[in-house]
DNA sequence: TTACTAAATAGGAGCGATTCCATTCTGATG
DNA sequence: CATCAGAATGGAATCGCTCCTATTTAGTAA
């Protein structure tokens, strides 16, 4: 058996570097500075041999510097979850700050348990993608002092800064853009709504947007158990609206994804019917003639997010970011030219 | 100004309760049955009306036991590391774990980095997907006594269970498949292999297979910067070999994903043409007339590497799994029918 | 030189839990 | 009734660190 070396303490390195533990404290909290030279040097030597590392619970404990950032994600395998995810990390690391993720697969229960249990780490910051509508637990993390930031949807009754997509922009241009492309009809697919403030918000802003442009439109809810109910109400718009000119507006990526795998199972020619989605994904290029999608500034919002978070835990030395509904880029493709 | 409470410790508890730290402290580890079920009581009620929960922190710092296990994606935004990551997310929870995720976007740097601070975090396990060869930390990090899981690439000279596909036999089910359809020359495109063992793994299987086949064969790196590199090589081995039916088979799904781009490029027809990917990804069968794939059973290797994992954290309550490679599932589309 | 100020360093009390060890409380046994 | 094992509970040290409060040192002006 290989004995097992206790890492070594703060004390260790005080000893070896004849200094105190308060002086290593400094060396590696931010007051290098008010060391003297000398000082540092022996401390760095000391730290250096020993291979010492501040143990990041003893701090958190004593300080209640965490220096971790809690992100809960309503469902970490959605492309566009995990481009925000990145942009997230990377601002934290940034920031000198470590990530624990949450995944709740869209379920209530398990997000009220990852809460209690980031809020238990002592997170300094939390970074919400809501699944259902935590607010309780929200009011009390919010009241404890902890920051909350809220990504791509909002919940009711929380008053947290909320980064995410000029919805009601995107819904405009992707209305405006089929327009231009000469479409009549639009059948608007979503998931349900219930869930999510904004896939509501879409909803009704392709509503609003539809019936001011004097378009022909439905709606769609997906139903995931049950794909021929979809499949049907899709036939169906099509084939009642034979004399016009079609398209399906997606209210994001899953939708996309979904839509389009009917789009073959019935047949339907991409562009003759058209076909756009909120949200960009790596093979819309892919599929003949090009699915048109309206891309997401993921990174920045992932990253925006944690500078708002920032502000909110050290007000003083970070600024509050200015913007926090981003635009979204148009990508004209050929699912989008009858 | 709101005032902020803080969060209540163990000894309010404790005191509302009429009873000892020790007894909540008992409560809430794993020794509840100890206590007299009217103490239970008590202090369930006490801790209910303060809503008090344990700071993990402090826990960690005097039992050792963060609760928290550590991991280490190479590439976050890769289809493949999301799924696994899922896994482990999900069999870190039914252990009652939290997982601390570091993504290193490949690079050995920001590994280096993220490996420190996990280990700083004093996370009881690591489950590694290695970008680069941090085998100098990963010697220290189990010499200190955390166990190590890799997650489908192995690190030299690092002695921990590697949790993955059997690249073997994904290998030979790909030429299997590839001759049976009866193609007779096949490229292989992958990214460049030495960051990865698994990449070399595959290459080499590649190459022997082939050449026990007596396949016509060449290999293909891909350069990331470079496309046309890359389309050209691929033109000019279809050229070379116009009498022979030709199929390329991509490494990964980063791979299928350039590759399939350049058959579009190129105007090449899928399935005339052969395109065969490791790694199932959403669109493979939306891209006409769909990409077969080897699809790995990604939950099922994250949820092995925790339980293996966990096998080492707590020997005796837990079983070793059996079963460290998984094979994979051919998933046979149109873009391998001549 | 002396007095005084500011900078540099040290000492020690906690942070909130766990855990060893001691104590009290049962009830069964002789 | 005395004794004692074992269960139930409590006390206090401790984990590694931060930060408040000394104390020492150096630097400057009188």
């Amino acid at each position: 058996m290989s004995s097992t070396p206790r890492r070594s303490t703060i004390i260790e390195v005080a000893r070896l570097a004849g200094a105190s533990k308060t002086s290593v404290s400094r060396y590696f909290g931010d007051e290098r500075e008010r060391l003297s030279p000398s000082l540092q040097t022996r401390i760095a030597q000391a730290a250096h041999t020993l291979g010492y590392q501040p143990n990041q619970m003893a701090r958190g404990l004593k300080g209640g510097h965490s220096k971790l950032v809690g992100m809960l994600v309503a469902d970490i395998r959605n492309p566009f979850s995990v481009a925000i995810t990145h942009g997230v990390e990377q601002a934290c690391r940034q920031y000198g700050y470590s990530l624990l993720v949450g995944n709740t697969d869209n379920d209530p229960e398990q997000e009220r348990q990852h809460l209690a249990l980031l809020s238990a780490y002592q997170v300094e910051g939390l970074v919400i993608n809501a699944a259902g509508s935590p607010e309780r637990q929200l009011h009390t993390v919010i009241h404890q002092g902890t920051p909350v930031v809220l990504l791509d949807r909002e919940v009711n009754h929380v008053d947290a800064a909320v980064v995410g997509l000029d919805n009601h922009q995107a819904v405009d241009m992707a209305l405006e853009h089929l327009t231009e492309q000469g479409y009549q009809a639009v059948l608007y697919v979503s998931e349900t709504p219930e869930q999510s403030s904004t896939r509501q918000l879409r909803l009704m802003c392709f509503n609003q947007g539809a019936q001011q442009r004097a378009l022909i439109h439905a709606t769609l809810l997906l139903t995931p158990s049950d794909d021929t109910a979809t499949l049907n109400a899709l036939d169906t718009f099509i084939a009642d609206h034979k004399q016009h000119n079609c398209a399906v507006l997606c209210a994001n990526g899953n939708a996309t994804l979904a839509i389009t795998r009917l789009f073959q199972r019935l047949g339907l020619p991409l562009g003759k019917v058209g076909l756009m989605g909120i949200d960009e994904l790596d093979w819309c290029c892919l599929v003949p003639p090009g699915i048109t999608t309206l891309a997401q500034p993921t990174d920045d919002i992932g990253q925006t997010a944690i500078h708002c978070l920032m502000h909110q835990i050290a007000p003083h030395t970070t600024p509050m970011p200015t913007q926090l509904n981003f635009a979204p880029t148009l990508i004209k493709r050929g699912s989008t030219q009858p």
